[in-house]
DNA sequence: AGCGCCGGTTCATTATTGACACCACTGTTG
DNA sequence: CAACAGTGGTGTCAATAATGAACCGGCGCT
């Protein structure tokens, strides 16, 4: 089925930043012809999944969208108990806490909460978060199975901040570690002055469906304090999958 | 870009009421080969947007979808501009209000709320809307441009209520009249005792992007009523294209 | 005028696809 | 018990659909 993975590599172009993008540059950033990506473009967007500006002619993904995932989240409503979980782990712990699943290329937020208190970790929902450089990715990585583990290893790795690991031999010590450890901890990776503790969580799948992680500033995160939060942590996973085995069926 | 379409063919089978559904019952309701079937679904789940599930290997729709509806969002924040306009409308006219987007088939409902009184119309978002059976779809065919239009009237059309109009006919001449008056009125038609008023709403397309609609029973439903509505729908309407202009670049 | 880029289109070439038979398995029926 | 009607899933190969280099006409810049 090349034509559909051709059809969901212009989708992926699209992101948070980068949310309207010409038909030229859309070819060139998904190595496609023109005329396939034209083609691709028109035929989405003929059932809703890709909109047209009216004046700059660009492209920018469209309505169909919501009423799929409105349909997923119907089916599984992951982001619904993602968020309640988060929100009681956030009362707990009193930092800032998300959950995220695998998403394509990287790993997605799908519910995330700030604590009230001033000094804390800010981040972006529906940006992409890479599985070397958090300790989400960690996490999942650690405990995929072999296949995906093998296909998220040949992503291209890249630092964005001073901790954060590229090689593979690197990346692969730290998921060894993760698995022993069984939660993922990571320092200055995703960003500096951040670290974080993640375990993940099933739904139905081996694979794990996505992690939670609760994130501090680099300066509060003592092994003592990472002890503190790891039952809070697992008591999360355990709400989260609950509701997610409870409530559908 | 024939197999784009299937691909979506197999996806628009999914709905709030058939959360998952087996391999041969999708080929069968997509009207694809089993072969073809599986193949789209290898594919799409390939990328996220299709998932199986471990115990009764029925498919469902993927996490995928959450994300890209995230996006979308980011780009185009319609469903919660329509929210803030819906939230407005329903304190100023006391009746259910929602807001409705063409979505292949039928309509769909981004954005709906209930007022606080108690003989009131209930709806269920993610719920389809028939465009022949509701004043959203009428409010929308009245303003489509004719391939739409055209497009939309080759759907078959059921009856769901007493008043509902099946005939090509009857639904061209309904079409006029809510062209002529400027707004699509309905008693009967989506379900019996439910009267709506609804206007389109426009961005950046020819077609309208949606309708806003007030829904109430059918024994409040007076033309005065009618008309001490229209100018509050008319109010919401430059609202929410006001939202969405001037909210995006 | 000349260049470089844009969105969009064409059509001979080539690779994907559709249809069908088929497998293994499960649950039901007389 | 055997026959049957379902299910999910696979292999084959002629028929069909996707492909992509070259090409438009237009726009903005020098």
């Amino acid at each position: 089925m090349k034509t559909v993975d051709k059809a969901f590599t212009v989708l992926d172009q699209f992101s948070a930043e980068r949310t309207e993008v010409g038909l030229s540059e859309l070819a060139r950033l998904a190595d496609l012809d023109k005329a396939a990506t034209r083609r691709l473009l028109v035929a989405l967007s003929k059932h809703g999944f890709i909109e047209q500006s009216a004046e700059t002619r660009k492209y920018r993904l469209g309505q169909g969208f919501l009423r799929l995932a409105r349909i997923r989240e119907a089916t599984v409503p992951m982001a619904q108990a993602a968020q309640s979980v988060v929100d009681w782990l956030v009362e707990e712990v009193d930092e800032t806490v998300h959950v995220s699943v695998p998403a394509g290329a990287a790993m997605s937020t799908i519910a995330f909460r700030l604590p009230r208190r001033g000094n804390v970790i800010n981040l972006v929902p529906a940006d992409a978060l890479l599985y070397h450089a958090t300790a989400t990715g960690y996490a999942f990585m650690a405990h995929a199975t072999q296949g995906t583990l093998t296909r998220v290893l040949a992503l291209k790795r890249e630092a964005t901040a001073a901790g954060t690991l590229t090689a593979k031999a690197d990346v692969m010590a730290k998921i060894e570690e993760t698995r022993a450890q069984g939660y993922a901890r990571t320092r200055n990776s995703f960003e500096d002055g951040v670290s974080s503790v993640a375990m993940p969580f099933y739904f139905d799948q081996p694979d794990p469906a996505g992690a939670i992680s609760i994130a501090l500033p680099e300066a509060r995160m003592t092994d003592e304090r990472c002890a503190e939060l790891l039952p809070f942590l697992r008591e999360a996973i355990a709400r989260l999958e609950k509701a997610l085995t409870g409530g559908v069926h």
